[in-house]
DNA sequence: ACCCAGGGATGTG
DNA sequence: CACATCCATGGG
């Protein structure tokens, strides 16, 4: 991989594994816009910046030397090998077929509470609405951040912000239903420390997704999406009705609850289960799987 | 009209 | 412990 930075653009070469298409879309991220020059605009930690592969080489617009250094290079996961991770996995067929489709992809490591609030709204509900509830949510309660010929950015708000908010306004406008009051709870006990997010990142993982449990709106498969998009926990894998679709289809071959299915990824994938959980959701779920 | 979506909370056995 | 039901909302 080559950091290359000129004309205001940071430009990455020598690394296949990082398709912005993949990356945004496979469904760990919320915050982006697809452009008509098939870029990737993209709102994280406060900062707007748009992802676009050109050849073999990747393009980052508003991103510098110092917010790659300070988040972006943490932000995709730039100091993780890819190609090793995709080869561990690839020992059968399915996963053969699943790291091929999302060769792209690359487990984005955001920031903590914007994920928590993200998937407690995930419950039950599509990814296209959780990204109009977020995208409102941000416009409603977030800092403003600027604009261009599309439209305006905002920051997704923080923990203080959101816990100012009102549940009815959160229904009305932002259409997030029966999580309304979950979304505000949550926040309320971030925002006061009484679940420190801080601390989470320093347990081990069960104690870590007990502790992410406490919070309303938090379950087991909501916890192992938030450990592994935003704690660097990329052992985790989070159970949905997609990856239940595969998962019975091409491994367990029956029916099987939830519950087992989680304990058996983490079983055959091991350290790598969240990226297996991550090949196998966008190639499942682009494909059609099981539908 | 009915079913489903990156499920969780609550109540029951 | 394992299930069953309800929870808003909008699209198929």
């Amino acid at each position: 991989m080559k950091i290359n930075f000129d004309e205001g653009l940071c430009k990455i070469s020598d690394l296949e594994e990082f398709d912005p298409r993949d990356i945004f879309t496979c469904g760990q991220a919320f915050r982006w816009y697809e452009e008509e020059d098939g870029s990737f605009t993209f709102v994280t930690h406060g900062i707007v910046a748009n992802a676009k592969k050109v050849g073999d080489e990747i393009i980052l617009k508003g991103v510098d030397e110092k917010s790659f250094e300070e988040i972006f290079y943490d932000y995709f996961d730039l100091s993780r090998d890819y190609k090793l991770v995709m080869e561990e996995l690839a020992q059968d067929e399915v996963m053969k077929d699943a790291t091929d489709y999302g060769k792209g992809i690359r487990i984005l490591n955001q920031d903590k509470f914007e994920t928590i609030i993200s998937f407690i709204i995930s419950a039950n509900n599509q990814i296209p609405r959780i990204q109009k509830a977020i995208e409102k949510i941000s416009e409603m309660y977030g800092d403003y951040l600027g604009e261009d010929e599309n439209r305006k950015y905002y920051a997704f708000p923080s923990a203080q912000q959101l816990a100012l908010a009102k549940p009815e306004d959160l229904r009305e406008f932002a259409r997030v239903g029966f999580r309304d009051k979950r979304i505000v709870e949550a926040s309320k006990l971030i925002a006061s420390g009484e679940v420190d997010i801080e601390k989470i990142s320093e347990m081990d993982l069960e104690d870590a997704r007990k502790e992410l449990q406490t919070l309303p709106g938090v379950g087991p498969k909501v916890a192992d999406c938030i450990l592994l998009f935003a704690f660097d926990r990329k052992e985790s894998f989070p159970v949905d009705v997609w990856i239940k679709r595969v998962m019975e289809e091409l491994y367990l071959k029956e029916v099987t609850p939830k519950s087992k299915i989680a304990s058996r990824g983490r079983e055959v994938f091991g350290k790598n289960a969240g990226f297996a959980n991550q090949y196998l959701f966008y190639y499942g779920r682009e494909n059609k799987l099981g539908k």
